[in-house]
Parts: structure tokens; sequence; C-alpha cells
RNA sequence: GGGCCUGUAGCUCAGCUGGCUAGAGCGCACGCCUGAUAAGCGUGAGGUCGGAAGUUCAAGUCUUCCCAGGCCCA
């Protein structure tokens, strides 16, 4: 007879090769066919809300490694959230405006763009961003994220430019907002300021000078020792071309500061704390000290610049250290923050002769018209001829950078819109208010408030064109800003219909109601302001342009990004959030880490580290990099290297084959009618259905703890040991040869089912695409859902926890671990080959012998061997004996019996083969005998 | 330079409030199986817990310093 045919092997449509690249593009044209992200809003209507809000990326460009894990753990949480139960919509949205999609156009434009209206570049702007909304959103999809795609947000929306000018005014009602004349950065390739957040360091090499302010009056104030003497004050600076703004040298209060005599009869004031360096740079030797005082006692007194006829005035400040210099610091108000607050304290003026494009302006004796990066030579060559240059080297540092442009920056003084963050108190409503929300990791709340207690007030104009505007109006008889609340609301009103481009084409007299007078003199001519707001004020305003305005849950339970969002959006959302509704718009921010390569040192194209993105997808497909992101501790840095990437595709290919095989052997089986009861199931079974549950209870304790890595470990563990290595492998003997409607192969069958079906569900928050296609194999279980999206996660059972069995299984997998070493013992002998080739004989202690004696023929089993004798032994520990089976290897199942032969008409088989065939295959028995 | 954070086997992770000969899985080496087969099973070798001091009867776990790295800021 055909023995074979009395053989349940395993059978399934479920391919052991993923072929990802081919299947999950195909899938996610199923799951759009059906309208899964509907289908699954219907299912969870008015279950309890959860709203992650989506912290909108950049326009510009395809998207990166960065991009995948930001976006894949907010579908791992969104996709989680709803398999608990809630109701957990997903809206994305980008960040259109802005400088970088700007530049990017002008580039593309050329020339063309001088012959342009405002207006028709904004139309060109708008066209770009459009293009890469379109572009990333394919990119994402393609990574499988679920949400409203047909529907996201953008900041260039008409009516989200017009909540955004509605925030503003919020600010502006409040009175937070101010004009002031401010040193900010300012890139003089592109002629504006820029927020902090665009600001890049790179290292730079400047031309340090020490530079001679030979100070004026009498100096004995100072010590008595320096009456009548030659005194000058040693500044020290890597920017030679801010000299010309000099109005002041600062100095600590606290330090002693010497004075030195100079060779050339000069006496000269450093730090003491500074002395020795300077000595060394300006080769001075071991210069002997005139006079030693605190810097405190220079407040007041006036030393003269070098090359310019003014006086510079000596101040205190906390701020100069002993790091580098001289201790003695060179203040130009208009051209630095610190400076700026010293100059402010000292009543200095804020002076910045210096234009938009980088040119000293006429007030600027010597160095007019001259562009500031190229007056550094010039300036120097003033200061030798001085006599004030004492020394001068280049100096290679890290140094402000255009985030677009690269270029070096300046800080350069400039009427500006403020967010003051003192005026209103919003620096301590913000700090107040970091309790309220929840940090993960926890440290992430210490980081928000040294940021927010001292940064400084938030600089929102930019000199630029694509972006909203800030919609003040200044009348033209007294030039009074205007900017009420009525006025605020009539040109949102407008840019609701027409966008915020209604402010470029249209007079200021169409942008404000009809008989607006200016409040000062009272004239009715009015002139638009140019500059336009910076991009945070954007996407800090997403959850009221988006959240509010779509009527969802206000604050939002979730914000997740990167850390190096700290300053920025979990930052500008606080300010538009606590200005606009009173409160932080997110209840608990989650953190990531960036990218690294092995080396733990971080991707970048220049380093070549990064992966090709676009090639993964084509070569792997995305539920490996799916499998990656959820493997990893992302509150650190996130590692990726080609190594770990292999490495993902075997877990992968493990789940995937532990999935398959369970697969194989539901052929068959219908919950519906062939579940067995849990009390009558065979033991190990219900041991595998207790270790199922504990699977359950730490995966579904980590996803609501957000640990993505602790469940692919768990479940991970699970598939390679409890399932592959032991549960599976016992169970082969069972369901290959147990006859298909026996009641033990149908218990083992009731276990398989429970555990497949349950980890299809626990797995497919993260491996979206293969735990649907596990799922379509589940036998029944698209008949209940038509997607494993839509099915709740699976809960513990309590029934199927039993504290002895696992008591007991503990003991039976030691035995098991014990007999293994000894039979690779004789495997290594050559005395057997395969485990059932073996008759194992257990000496065990006391302690176990009741345990191990009563589970022997079940640790038969488990073992997987032909005879097991379990006896007792005085010894301490498990003695164990193996030997080579009796009897001939059964053609059927594979061990060695004394049974075979013994049935004459299946001679070839064991006694329980003879049995199971003829009870299973009663036809093929028969034709045999 | 400042703030916040990180550093456990080749890789990814566990090691709670200090108490083990420091664990797991993968990878690797060697072997078995050939009825999960571009699969499956077993055994084994891998760590001075970044480094150095210190506190303690006891430190991977606490303190300080140093080194390397990350984000943000200067």
């Amino acid at each position: 007879m055909d023995l074979k045919s009395t053989v349940n092997l395993p059978k399934t449509e479920f391919a052991q090769k993923g072929n990802l690249p081919v299947r999950e593009p195909a899938r996610l044209e199923a799951w759009k066919s059906m309208g899964l992200y509907r289908r699954i809003r219907e299912a969870r209507a008015g279950a309890p809300r959860y709203m992650l809000h989506d912290g909108p990326p950049y326009a510009n460009g395809n998207i990166h490694l960065g991009h995948v894990i930001n976006k894949l753990l907010k579908d791992f949480v969104v996709r989680m959230r709803t398999m608990e139960g809630y109701d957990a919509p997903y809206i994305p949205g980008w960040d259109c405006h802005g400088l970088p999609i700007e530049k990017q156009v002008e580039k593309n434009l050329g020339v063309k763009k001088h012959e342009m209206s405002p207006l028709e570049f904004r139309r060109a702007t708008r066209a770009y961003a459009e293009k890469y909304v379109a572009i990333q959103s394919q990119e994402f999809q393609r990574l499988g994220i679920e949400g409203e795609w047909d529907n996201p947000y953008l900041t260039m929306d008409f009516q989200y430019e017009a909540d955004t000018v509605r925030a503003l005014g919020k600010f502006l009602a409040e009175g937070s907002v101010f004009k002031g004349p401010r040193p900010v950065y300012w890139c003089v390739n592109d002629a504006t300021a820029l927020a902090e957040a665009e600001v890049e360091y790179q290292n730079h090499t400047s031309p340090s000078v020490y530079v001679a302010f030979k100070l004026l009056g009498d100096a004995s104030v100072l010590h008595p020792r320096l009456a009548k003497q030659d005194v000058s004050v040693v500044i020290w600076t890597t920017t030679p071309w801010t000299l010309p703004a000099n109005l002041a040298i600062a100095f600590h209060p606290e330090y002693d500061y010497a004075a030195v005599h100079g060779e050339d009869g000069r006496v000269f004031i450093v730090a003491m704390g500074m002395l020795d360096s300077v000595s060394e740079k300006l080769g001075w030797g071991s210069p002997t000290i005139a006079a030693t005082f605190k810097g405190a006692q220079l407040e007041g007194m006036k030393a003269r610049h070098p090359f310019i006829d003014r006086d510079s005035l000596c101040v205190l400040a906390d701020y100069v250290t002993l790091d580098a210099g001289t201790g003695a610091v060179h203040t130009a108000p208009g051209h630095g923050h610190d400076d700026y607050l010293t100059g402010m304290k000292y009543g200095l003026d804020i002076y910045c002769p210096v234009d938009g494009d980088g040119r000293f302006d006429e007030t600027v004796e010597h160095f007019a018209g001259q562009h500031v990066f190229k007056s550094n030579g010039p300036i120097v060559e003033l200061l030798r001829e001085r006599g004030a240059l004492l020394g001068s080297e280049p100096l290679a540092h890290s140094y402000p950078h255009c985030w677009r442009c690269h270029n070096p920056l300046i800080y350069r003084a400039t009427p500006q819109w403020f967010i003051s963050m003192d005026r209103t108190n919003l620096r301590g409503r913000a700090l107040e208010a970091l309790d309220k929300v929840e940090w993960i990791p926890s440290w992430g709340r210490e980081r928000m408030s040294g940021m927010i207690a001292n940064r400084p007030d938030w600089c929102i104009s930019r000199q630029r064109s694509w972006g909203v505007p800030i919609t003040a109006f200044y009348c033209e008889g007294c030039d009074l800003a205007l900017t009420t609340p009525a006025v605020i609301e009539f040109v949102a009103a407008v840019f609701d219909e027409e966008g915020a481009d209604a402010w470029f084409a249209r007079p200021a007299s169409e942008l404000m109601p009809v008989g607006t007078a200016c409040d000062g003199c009272g004239g009715t001519e009015f002139r638009k302001e140019t500059d336009i707001l910076d991009v945070w004020i954007d996407s800090g305003a997403s959850s009221i342009a988006v959240l509010k305005r779509r009527g969802l849950s206000w604050p939002a339970d979730m914000y997740l990004e990167g850390n190096d969002q700290f300053r920025g959006w979990f930052n500008s959302s606080l300010m538009l959030g606590l200005e606009c509704e009173g409160a932080p718009p997110y209840r608990t921010v989650l953190v990531h880490g960036m990218t690294v390569d092995e080396k733990g040192e971080k991707l970048s194209k220049s380093k070549g580290n990064g992966p090709d993105l676009d090639a993964v997808i084509r070569n792997s497909g995305v539920e490996l990099l799916r499998l990656w992101v959820a493997s990893v501790n992302y509150r650190e840095e996130i590692p990726y290297s080609k190594d770990l990437f292999a490495r993902i595709s075997e877990a992968y290919r493990k789940i995937r084959n532990t999935a398959r095989y369970a697969l194989g052997n539901l052929q068959g089986f219908d919950p519906a009618t062939d579940r067995v009861p849990y009390a009558e199931m065979e033991e190990i079974d219900r041991w595998a259905l207790a270790e199922l549950n504990v699977l359950v209870a730490e995966a579904r304790q980590a996803y609501s703890d957000y640990a993505f890595h602790s469940v692919f470990h768990a479940i991970y563990n699970f598939c390679s040991v409890e399932l592959s290595a032991i549960y599976f492998d016992v169970l082969k003997d069972r369901l290959y040869m147990h006859p298909p409607g026996s009641r033990s192969r149908r218990s083992a069958q009731t276990a398989v089912y429970e555990i497949i079906e349950r980890l299809t569900r626990l797995l497919a928050p993260i491996l979206a695409f293969t735990a649907e296609e596990i799922w379509e194999h589940v036998p029944g279980a698209t008949a209940r859902t038509a997607s494993v999206h839509l099915a709740l996660f699976p809960d513990v059972e309590p029934t199927w926890d039993d504290e002895s069995l696992a008591e007991r299984w503990e003991e039976l997998l030691v035995a098991r671990e014990v007999a293994q070493k000894s039979l690779e013992e004789k495997r290594a002998a050559k005395a057997i080959g395969s485990s059932l080739e073996a008759h194992v004989t257990l000496r065990v202690p006391a302690a176990q012998y009741e345990l191990l004696y009563g589970a022997r023929d079940l640790l038969e089993d488990v073992l997987i061997v032909s005879g097991l004798t379990v006896e007792a032994t005085t010894g301490g520990a498990i003695e164990v004996e193996v030997r080579k089976s009796d009897g001939a290897k059964c053609e059927r199942c594979w061990h060695y019996r004394e049974t075979v032969g013994a049935d004459a008409a299946l001679p070839t088989i064991c006694a329980p083969c003879v049995t199971q065939v003829r009870e299973g295959w009663p036809d093929l028995a028969e034709v045999s005998s």
C-alpha cells in the first residue's frame, strides 16, 4: 500500500517565500479597493478616541530613513490603539511653506524669477510643494501607513493659512507681539533673517585677532601703580568685521584682571586666568604684572576705538568666560545676542551699520560699501597700522551657517516681529504646562524645561514671500501698525476663500473692513506688512487648524517625533496651543532617536553610510523595514546597517515559516466544528496554550508601553523556541500519524489554530502585510473580519493559565535539555543520528522521580525518542544513558519498535501505526490486506 | 563650551528599587535530519558589563572624572 498517503503532511497555499516586492503593492491595492481605512473608522465609530497628531514633514525631496522610522512608529501606534479597540484616526500632513522650497524654486526658475510677480512666484512654489506632497504621499503609502491619505492636511490649504493668521491674531490680541530692532541670524546671501531652527553649525575658519583698546582717563582708579601709564584693554574676536560696530567691552565682575607691562612700554589688561595663554599667543614671554584688580572696577570706564572716532564703554557681564580670548569681550550690540542684551542693559545704541546684503553703510569710516566678509583683511591691516593689532591667527571653529545656502551667517540687528516670551508670561505658562504632559522618555520634560527657560524671544519675521504673511497694516499717515482683532479676522475670512495669496493680490483697502481708520491719526490709507511668518508658526498651529477645525479631539493624545523636534515642533506647538487654547496640544509626547550606523555614527549622504531606500524597497519590500523599526529600541539612537538588515530578514523568514507550518497543519480543520474543548485537550497542547497566554500578556503590555522592540523579541523568541524548537517539533508525530479526524490530532490542531490566530493579530500592527496574508489562510478568519486590521487584539484566556502545569513543564523541559546533551554525545560518536534511533534511560533523584516517572510516556514524546525508561537514583542530579533503540524502524512513523512486523497485512509498520492506519484510512488498509 | 541622553557577547535586546558562576534570541562553529527542505533539530565557543577612581560586607546596577557617540544650543 501507499503508506505515504496515510501521513498527514503539512499542506498550504501560504507560500514559503515572501515575494514581498510583488505582494505588497497588490495588497495595498486590495486594501484600497475594500476601503480599509474607512471600514476601520466605521468599525470603531463610537469607541473611545485615540488621536495621534501627525507632525508634518517638509514637502521637499524624497523621503529618507528618518521619515521611515517616524511614520512607521506612528503607524504602529495607530494600528496598535485601533486593535486595542480605540477609534484612532490618522490624518497625515505636510509643511508646505518656507525657505527651502522657495530656494529650490528660485534655482529651478533661474533668471525668470526676476520677471515674476510675487503672486506668480507663489504659484510656482505652491505647485512645487504640491508635487512633493504627491511624491511623498505615494512613498509613505508604499510603507503601508494606514491613514486618511485622500484628505491630508497641508499648511498651504486656504483654510489652514487662514487659521494660521487667526493664531497670530491671538498673540497680537494678547499683546505678546512686538516689533523691534534686534540682532538676528541673517543670511547675507539670501538677504533674510533665519530662525534658530534654520541655522546649521559647520566648521569655518575665521581670522581671530587680539586688539588693544586704549583706556581713557586716569587708570590709577584701578590701581595707583597705573597712574600716568599708557594702558590698553586687550580684546579677542573672530569677527574683525564687527569691530566698526563695537560700542563696549565686557568684563566679568568677579574675575581678577591683570595689568602687565608690554615690551613697547604700554600696559595691557587681560584676565588673570587668561594671562598665560595670551602671553603665549602674543609672544610676551613672562610679562611683569603691574597690578591686579577685579573686573567690577572697570565698569563705566571708557576706551578709545582703535580706528573710529568713538569711545567704547567698559561694561560688566556674567557670560564672560575664561574658555578663550582675553576675558575682555568685544561688544557690538547690533551683532550679537549677548551683546544686544548688554547693550540694552547699558542703554547703548543697537548699532548695526550693515545692510541686508552684508555691506557696511555710509556711517562706517574707511569701509563704507564694503562687504563684511571681504573687510576682515583690510580691517586687520588698519589695526596693524594703528598699532592696535597685538596678534592674529586663523581659527577653525564651529560657526553658524545657513541651512539652505550653507553660507556663513552674521548677526544683524533689524526691525523684526517678535513674540515675547515674557510680556504675557508665555515662558512661565509654558514651563508650568510641561508638568501636564507625559514625556516618554521622562527626561523629555527636563530637556524642554531647560530650553524654554533660556530661550530668547521668538523672532517670527521672515523677509521672504512663500509663506503666510504677517497680516499687519501700517498707517500711511503716522506709520502706526494696525493689528486689531477685527482686522485680523477680516483678513482671515478672505484667506478662507482665496488663500494667503489674497495678501499679495489685493490692495490693503480690500483686506480690511470698510471704514477702518488709524487709531493714532485717524488716517484711512494703509500699506501692508511685507514680512511673512516663520514656518514654525504654521506647523505649530496644526493642532488647531486640523484637530479643532475637523472636530477631532483636542488636545491630541500623542505627538511622536524625533528628538530634533524639542526645539522645533514640540516647542512651537506648545506655544501655539497655550496661546490659542490655553493648554498644551498634546497629552503624551513620545520621542525617538536618530538613525546611526553600526559604529553609532549618524547616517548622512556625505558619509554614504545610509541605505538606498528605493533599492531596499524594490529588492526586499517594506515589511523588512517595518520589522527593523520594530526590532530596535528607538528611544535611543537607532542603528542601521546591512548586517543588521540581513539579520532582520532572517527573523522575518523564521516568523513567516513558523506561520506557514502552523497553517499547513490546519488543513481540513474547521474551528467551528473541529475544536476540542480545553479540558479534553492533550497536556502538551494545554501547555502550548499557557505559553501563548504568556506571549499575549507580554506583547500587549509591551504594545501599550510603545515598546515595540519588546513585542518583536517576545514574538520572535516564541516562534523560535516555544513553537519551532519545542512544540511543533514534538507535535509532528501526532499531526502526521494520527488519523485526520482523531481527537488527539484535533487537540493539536485546536492549539495550533489558537496560536496562529492570536499570533497573527499580535503581529498585525508591525507586519501589516504578512499578518494580512496569514489571516487569509487561517481557517474561518476572514469570515469573521475581512481584514486582520479590523480585528481586536487577543486577550489573555484565564482558563488557559494553569500554575501546576507550568511548574510541571519546567521540570520536563529541564529533563529534555539534559537528555539532549547526552543524545548529542551519542550522535557525535556516530552511535545514532536521529533522536528516534535512541532509547533513553533517565536516572532521577528522589525529588523529581515521582513527577518524571509519572510523565514518562509524555516525556518520550517530548524527547522525540523511541523509548524511555525512568529510574530512581540516589545521586543529586539526573543521569542519562542513551543506547540504540531495540526493534526495527517503522516505515511509517520512523520510531524503532519491536512490534514492527507483527501485523501480517502491514508488515513494515509498528503496532500503533497499524491501528492508526486501520482507523484513519480503512479503505487503503483493506486494499493492502 | 553648555543642556539632555546613550555606551552589557559579532548583532538586536533582558538584567526592577545594588546581593548569581551576567542572561535570551539571532549570527558563528561543529553535527543531525531529509515527511516544514532556498526548511527543521541539537551541541558548542563567544562578555575584565566603554575606561579609571571612589562609596559599600557586596556595583553591570550608586558617585566623580575620562573616552566614544547622539540631539539641541553656543
